[in-house]
DNA sequence: GATGAATGAGGCTTCATTCAT
DNA sequence: TATGAATGAAGCCTCATTCAT
């Protein structure tokens, strides 16, 4: 790779970072451009011109994290069969990544609303990926006997999704976050959604312990 | 009631309705004050009589609507006794509210959100009476032996309501709201929360139609 | 006098001392009208009915304040001859009304800036016949052959005024208020003037100690 | 110099020198920074780059003159070794000052004691130093046997800066100012000073013609 | 006379974006 | 590519004044 190209790269990361980290502490209206270029070590004109402008510039946080974030979630459900551990593990995985990423959930947050609300013709379809890896696994189920068929698939998905994703929210904001254990959560809420789908006679394999 | 007494409620009210609905249409940084002014046949000024700057505004609607909503919710829960019937009601409270007054919920839902102030000093504390709610049904539901002991309700509190209100969010936001059908997305949530928190043996009593 | 004329009066002077205060404590221009309307126990629009505008209220102070000054200077200096005794009565006595009159003297400050500025037509004719009383004092002097003839009454008495309350405006606004000694400063000040002024072979009486 | 750091300096000297001139014209109440802005040749913003606020536009006037004031000051009394010859200077210096930069004198003698904040925390520091030289001729004077002992040079600094003041202030306001003569001023004010303040005995030297 | 809620013009300030270097 | 000084549109908010009661 020639080192010119390399640069070029880094600096598009540099400002990516930074942007996470301003927008999640301060929230995207009230972080300036400055302030993302002063977390990034560049010029203000910079941003310029690795991005359209502002919005184009959380939008692609956006977009960069979702596919990180979805590569990611594919790896972790791809040795699994048993639709139930993968309930699990999307769980588990959903809030070890708000751990290890606090300002990618932080803005992911936000943006979710921003992005629907003001970018007419911006749609958050890796969004609908990421949910849609829940969907799949409630049909897989319901395909083999194991949930319920009267369960709605694209209901649920969002359910469980604004589930795991306020209880992430009530973690990153709490000031004591002892409160908000993730861990016990993702088994918590896992357990409910996979109890609350089973079909008549069916039961729950076994939690297993990481 | 003597009529200046009478005049002087109607402005502030005029005002909050003005904003909800601004804000609603428009989004909260996009609205400028002289629309929610023009909008509720004031002068500008006027606005800042009865409330501190504009984001004042825009927690003075959250707040006022949150103590409705809760006097609200008390009532809805009050004749039942029965802790299933209890979650199905108020999942359905929750998401009759969201028809009813969308503007509001468009307002609590989405704009708020973008406020960092609210997400960050604010929400926490104001929805812990909603949420509390639940954890009392849920209690309750334990201690006659009907949901199980090892679920936690403070947990499953942020989850139920996390669920609702995500699944709120996007009938607020959809283009095509007919893809989010609330009364399903009820019972539906509401059945997974009941059979997942279920006790072994027990049995869900059959879901009444409305 | 009737009561109705009483009250008139009474609320008159509510106002203008309110004004005084308020005005001296955030200056003219950082008062607020409804400050001054609170601090006098009445309504803003009250104001109105006494004072054709904020500006208004302003002049009045210093006419109605300079009015009183001057009687009193007037009488302070009526049972003197000597020319250096008036002088030196005239220091103690701006210094005294400056101790006993705080926010009168510090508003005086201002608004002879204000009024000299802004408002063309006015004149401080009040501050003038203030002066003029130093300047006859000088003239009776040369008259008498105590003071030269080269002193210049106008430019003089300009002076001895800027003397005496540039000092007491430092008194006014030190913290520590004993740096500035008003009776030490009221006598050292005359002594200067009095002897700068004085003509050759003439002497200073010998100051009497109150 | 290199270039870049040339047209920055450049820049706030041309907003300085604009802000003196449209505040001493309009008054600092009544300028607008867009006045500024237009008079500087410069975007409202660009004020904001090397100012705070319009107050501190303000206050910098004072600030940066003060600083030249006292250099030149310190150079006008430098050459002279008699303590009498000095207050001459002073005086003469203080008042061709006033006489050369009318639209700074404007500023500093009427719009800076408009402001509250300047009035009542900024101006006794700054003025310190200026009155200090006065001060240092004084006792010098005394230390010599020329002046008389029991004159207080702390009192009198003060005074002597007020009747200097005064007059200065009522030049810049009047509209005749043929009325208020400052080079007979400076020289009244300074002989009255330096007669007052002489010792028994001692005789004032010949006052120079320039 | 007295009130004080309402008015609304006007200005300070911010900050995303540009462009000459 | 990179810079960062400069831009200038736009909007929140203040507060002197009015006027219906």
């Amino acid at each position: 790779m020639p080192p010119s190209r390399a640069k070029k790269t880094d600096k598009r990361v540099l400002i990516t970072e930074a942007a996470t980290e301003v927008f999640a502490e301060k929230g995207f209206h009230q972080a300036r451009v400055s302030d993302v270029a002063r977390r990034a070590g560049v010029a203000d004109g910079t941003i310029y011109l690795y991005f359209k402008n502002k919005e184009d510039l959380l939008l692609s946080i956006f977009e960069e994290n979702m596919d990180l974030l979805l590569a990611e979630l594919d790896a972790a459900l791809a040795g699994i069969d048993d639709p139930i551990a993968q309930i699990r593990t999307f769980a588990r995985f959903h809030f070890e990544q708000v751990r290890t990423n606090r300002s990618v959930s932080e803005v992911l947050q936000v943006e979710l609303r921003l992005s629907h609300k003001f970018i007419k013709e911006y749609r958050p379809e890796k969004l609908w990926s990421y949910l849609g890896a829940f969907g799949r696994i409630v049909r897989e189920g319901q395909t083999r006997g194991l949930f319920r068929p009267d369960t709605d698939p694209f209901i649920l998905s969002w359910a469980f999704f604004g589930a795991l994703d306020e209880f992430a929210m009530q973690w990153v904001l709490a000031r004591n976050q002892a409160r908000f254990p993730l861990e016990a959560a993702a088994d918590q809420i896992a357990e409910v959604f996979i109890r609350g789908m089973l079909a008549e006679g069916q039961q729950t394999t076994p939690l297993e312990v990481t």
